[in-house]
DNA sequence: GCACTTATTATTAGTAAGTCACAATAAGGC
DNA sequence: GCCTTATTGTGACTTACTAATAATAAGTGC
């Protein structure tokens, strides 16, 4: 209940767009996928029940894929993880993630602007019509590195909590 | 039990060289992954089953996790779908999935050799060590496509058994 | 070839993430 | 404000996978 009023109207005016109706379940997951990017299902519940605490799970499901099938939202699976999302669309970004820690880094297309939507076919392959090209790059993050080269420290701790990013 | 003696050896050599031991159950795993790639772990274990079958479900994660681990095999996730498995490793090569009916090809690398492992950094992200790329085309295959130009033929059916590929 | 050590596999139970069917609710057009 | 129907909630269920421990067998030395 503070500024993000703006932000209110924007996505209510994108849901009207796509012809859904405006719920405040609707707002509470946008609101929670906006401020927590690389966030699964689960922590955007917990996320939106800061302002709706009756939200169920299923609703986050349920609205969770609704919004990625109209574009508003972008799912991302990275290995070993369940499904994250986040809000920035429509450009062609990709993510790396830290294989140790799991954190998750946005990453600018690689190859120019529609880089990876050309791929190579085999000789033998019946081409597909690409939509999406999405690339994971997986990696070791500076923190993990340097964590590692120090003795013990033998704390692995996949960080699944909301705070992070 | 008819010609594919060379395999099992070399098989074989790559298991000891990784200080494994040599089992059935795990021959029988990487045979079933080499005439099957792009397989699920279920349709592994059936693959197997045929020449094994008193392999269990369990056995099967724990050879396709420890095989991973030691890069003999690859794995890799399309969204909506169970990891796949492939012994096509080494080359830095992709998939291409279709998002109808799931089928999966390999692609070579997009951009000349070691292309897509080189992420261009937003200027205040930290930089990762990347170790992997992995690049997943989503796409219409050409008989999807082909389907949903014809008519009805209403039948969206997810390729999941071992025949297919 | 035979015993023995320990890696490997089987058995059984359990969990995380997400789906399905249907009843209850409320958004938006009238 | 009422009413229709999209949306959400409730609860059971499934799929893909993991964990703990007992049984088995690969490879080593004799």
């Amino acid at each position: 209940m503070t500024e993000h009023f703006d932000g209110q109207e924007a996505w209510a005016a994108a849901l009207r767009a796509h012809g859904r109706r405006v719920t405040k379940q609707r707002l509470a997951v946008l609101a929670a996928v906006e401020r927590h990017p690389h966030s699964p299902a689960e922590s955007i519940l917990a996320a939106a029940r800061a302002e709706l605490p009756e939200l169920t799970a299923q609703s986050v499901y349920v609205v969770l894929g609704d919004l990625t099938d109209l574009h508003m939202l972008r799912r991302f699976e990275p290995p070993h993880s369940p499904a994250l999302y986040e809000t920035r669309v429509g450009d062609n970004h990709h993510h790396a993630i830290c294989i140790s820690c799991g954190r998750v880094e946005d990453v600018d297309c690689a190859v120019g602007h529609a880089p990876c939507l050309t791929p190579h076919w085999n000789p033998d392959a019946k081409p597909m019509t690409i939509q999406i090209a999405d690339v994971m790059y997986q990696g070791i993050c500076q923190d993990c590195q340097r964590a590692q080269q120090l003795p013990p420290q033998s704390s692995l701790t996949r960080n699944k909590e909301i705070g992070e990013q």
